[in-house]
DNA sequence: GAGCTAGTTAGCCATTTAGCGAAATAGCTC
DNA sequence: GAGCTATTTCGCTAAATGGCTAACTAGCTC
């Protein structure tokens, strides 16, 4: 875990996990759940989601027998808003997160890892 | 070259190749004035400045003796705030890229590759 | 505990990536 | 063309990625 950015620009660079996050948009899902929208395996799958978490863009928790999985969407839009709007600030702009920035240990969004 | 996407966040996922994409905010630099701000070789920049090209993230020219890399704003904002507004359309807002996306086959900023 | 379902972890293989130095190409100047 | 600078392409190696199957862990039910 070298650098978050690169861990999620990295983390976005297959489809496949995009994909997981746009399903995940609507609410979580569980991990069998998103398996079966795709072709590749259950492990497969299960690392895909472990990529994603380890990039902090989802977050899990349990559900009995299973684990569901939720869009961490504020931490995605901080880090890649971030850079977007420091390499090509005149096209793109944030709108709320910007504030929350600052504030480090504040609340209890700091996800699983 | 399966999916745009896919190369450009990529390329977004290694940290020298985001320092180049800053560095050009400011205006074409040469692959040797480039290369000159980091500790890698030669060799290894001008590929990092391939797979940059390729991704349609900057744009080469020539000039005389040397090779002038400018930013491509428009691909990166277009591709990743398309990206962003699609998964977290609460957090990010695009400005005034969005109406240039329709026409396909306009103007002459097709880039490169 | 046996048996079941849900997911992850552990090996394994093929492909890609990132780095390097050496060699090739492009363009300029004499 | 010789010689110079700038940059890329060529092999090479080491490490990471993505896929699979098989085996393990977690939790539930009987």
């Amino acid at each position: 875990m070298a650098d978050t950015a690169s861990d999620i620009f990295a983390a976005l660079a297959h489809p496949t996990r995009r994909q997981i996050l746009q399903d995940l948009k609507d609410g979580e899902l569980a991990a069998g759940e998103i398996a079966a929208k795709f072709s590749a395996s259950g492990p497969t799958i299960s690392r895909h989601l472990g990529v994603l978490r380890q990039a902090g863009l989802v977050s899990e928790r349990r559900d009995a027998n299973r684990i569901l999985y939720s869009l961490v969407a504020d931490n995605l839009a901080l880090s890649v808003g971030d850079f977007l709007s420091t390499v090509c600030p005149e096209q793109i702009v944030l709108r709320e997160v910007r504030k929350k920035r600052a504030p480090k240990a504040a609340s209890a969004s700091e996800a699983t890892a």
